[in-house]
DNA sequence: CCCTTTATGTCAGTGACTGACATTTAAAGG
DNA sequence: CCTTTAAATGTCAGTCACTGACATAAAGGG
């Protein structure tokens, strides 16, 4: 067998954060990722699709426990509430990753075209919360709206815990979930759309 | 004063979308689309910032279209049916558009990278729709929970009018905002998150 | 020690995108 | 009608992300 590819990976992606950080996203090329890392750039490119894609590694995973999560919630619980639980079952995980979230998101706040891949991320994670919600018995256009809602109500409780960690995010969690509420049902119908 | 530019970001507008549709998004070069338009590959670049970009012409109409009519709506009305109000006098706009939209989808379906570039205005629209909204006095978190719900909806109303236009978009939103309201009361307290 | 498997290296090539500078067009002013 | 002028386009050279094909090297099993 060869040579173990995670070191190699693990060395590119901390290459490419340093220079990131140092140089700026655009200002950096694959070929000083490599360099730094002590591979070649084609090496890269087996490790990651793409020269943004080193700023996403492991994403999936928190996709797999997400649909895991939701797979095993009790089958007669309300989609939302499913959510609700799934979210709060891994915000100890999010709470964790606190340090590495914020750098890197000070990174990504600075390139369009890593913004636009972070949207992408999260509209994969959103449909595979719909996914696992359909293998629960929903229809699928209720199933995207469900995944779709709930995740405004992490974003939403994701925000006020970055500006302000105190309560905890399983807190702010409780808090956007019943903002959510309140919303739906100051306009339970709204006027006739010309 | 120089030749009309609307004419040659026309003509490459189109010539993108016939190739796209006849050989893939991948297999046409920038070149080509150029070429079909009678222009130089310099000039494709002047009018579209990247080659993505020619299959999202005019879509910031739409957003200062969104955030007008979010202004100018009854200052008391609750967010959600603003915005379900806003959709609503959009919809005969869509529905005008229906025949640009479908090809348009088409070629998106089949590629990631386009994908990734519709997830990036997606956010955009809805940026500027919760900015809209907070304009009106609605506090930040709130306004970005409203506006990416009410997106939700839309997309629930535009996919099942997208695959089946008999009752027209505006119906499709009437009942997209009715099961938004059903979701959000079917589980107004989630259990305790751990 | 050979053989197989898999990670990496090497190399040539394509195509998106950019900066700098030259050229053309159409309208406005005399 | 001619000149001027500013905006739009053309030309050209160059960088860099990304890919395919083939060669090489590093384990590990027999």
């Amino acid at each position: 067998m060869p040579r173990d590819p995670h070191i190699a990976r693990t060395r590119l992606r901390d290459a490419a954060l340093q220079l990131f950080a140092e140089a700026g996203f655009d200002q950096t090329t694959v070929a000083q990722i490599a360099a730094r890392a002590g591979v070649t750039e084609r090496t890269f490119f087996r490790h990651f699709s793409d020269k943004r894609e080193v700023l996403f590694d492991g994403q999936d995973n928190l996709g797999k426990a997400l649909s895991a999560a939701i797979a095993k919630a009790p089958p007669d619980l309300p989609p939302l509430a499913v959510l609700h639980r799934a979210f709060g079952a891994l915000s100890q995980t999010f709470e964790d990753n606190r340090r590495y979230s914020e750098p890197r998101a000070r990174i990504i706040a600075q390139n369009p075209t890593l913004q636009e891949r972070e949207a992408a991320k999260h509209a994969a994670l959103t449909a595979g919360m719909a996914e696992a919600l359909h293998r629960r018995g929903l229809d699928r256009p209720r199933a995207d709206l469900a995944a779709q809602t709930a995740m405004a109500a992490l974003a939403y409780a994701f925000a006020l815990w970055l500006d302000q960690p105190a309560p905890g995010l399983g807190s702010y969690l409780d808090r956007a979930f019943a903002e959510l509420g309140k919303l739906a049902t100051a306009a339970p119908s709204a006027p006739a759309s010309q």
